[in-house]
DNA sequence: TATATTTATCGTAATATTGCAATATATAAA
DNA sequence: TTTATATATTGCAATATTACGATAAATATA
């Protein structure tokens, strides 16, 4: 079918995988890593930086937006995207909580 | 397309990006939750525990297994899965990289 | 107003993912 | 060897994702 059924899980794991699959593609995370490592709004270049068609950078800001994790300013003709500060840390806080079970498991079976 | 073309990013994009698809289904986060919960090898019962059918538990069991996250031991008749801590262990590594890039930023233009 | 610039949206083609029925495979037990 | 049990694989249908050309929308400037 393709169609994840989202009812039969917990909001906690339909969540943690909603983030994941923003992060579950190259671009994306090339993005993300491009406006922190400017440490700055970026307006504009990412198309030149990443190396995809203009519409396919739109449609991944699009993503990054709509999960909260970037905010964009319109400032004049352009549009100043950067990370959202506060939804990142929200979103680390329920990654690595989901990341850090390790440390409760002892057992070594296999 | 549909395809990432995963040479026009880098290495380490590639392998966040592979690791962030495997969560990005909430099946395969609620396979990993019970494996952690029951801290132990688990034999048989995933599909009882999920609600998906056979064939697709085992389908997303072989995707954890191919990135390295889980392993399996067969008992008998049954297959015993269980967290393969190392792997886990440097997957941590290289999500969290990735995540605390916040730390190093400290502006807030937008 | 007309033009240039930048970003968003639409439409569509190519590919990937998901789910499951049917079936194959492998091992244990009778 | 036959039967039962558990898991893997195959094949396929439904859906989702990705990419981009064409175009629209929005704003600045001449």
């Amino acid at each position: 079918m393709g169609l994840a059924k989202s009812e039969m899980f917990t909001d906690k794991q339909n969540l943690i995988s909603s983030y994941a699959k923003v992060f579950g593609h190259p671009a994306r995370v090339a993005i993300l890593e491009h406006l922190f490592a400017i440490n700055s709004c970026i307006c504009g270049d990412l198309v030149d930086v990443i190396g995809l068609a203009q519409p396919t950078i739109s449609q991944h800001l699009k993503e990054l937006k709509n999960i909260g994790l970037i905010k964009g300013n319109v400032e004049g003709t352009s549009v100043c995207y950067c990370i959202h500060k506060e939804n990142w840390t929200a979103m680390k806080a329920t990654i690595n909580k989901f990341l850090d079970q390790d440390i409760n498991c002892n057992t070594d079976c296999c």
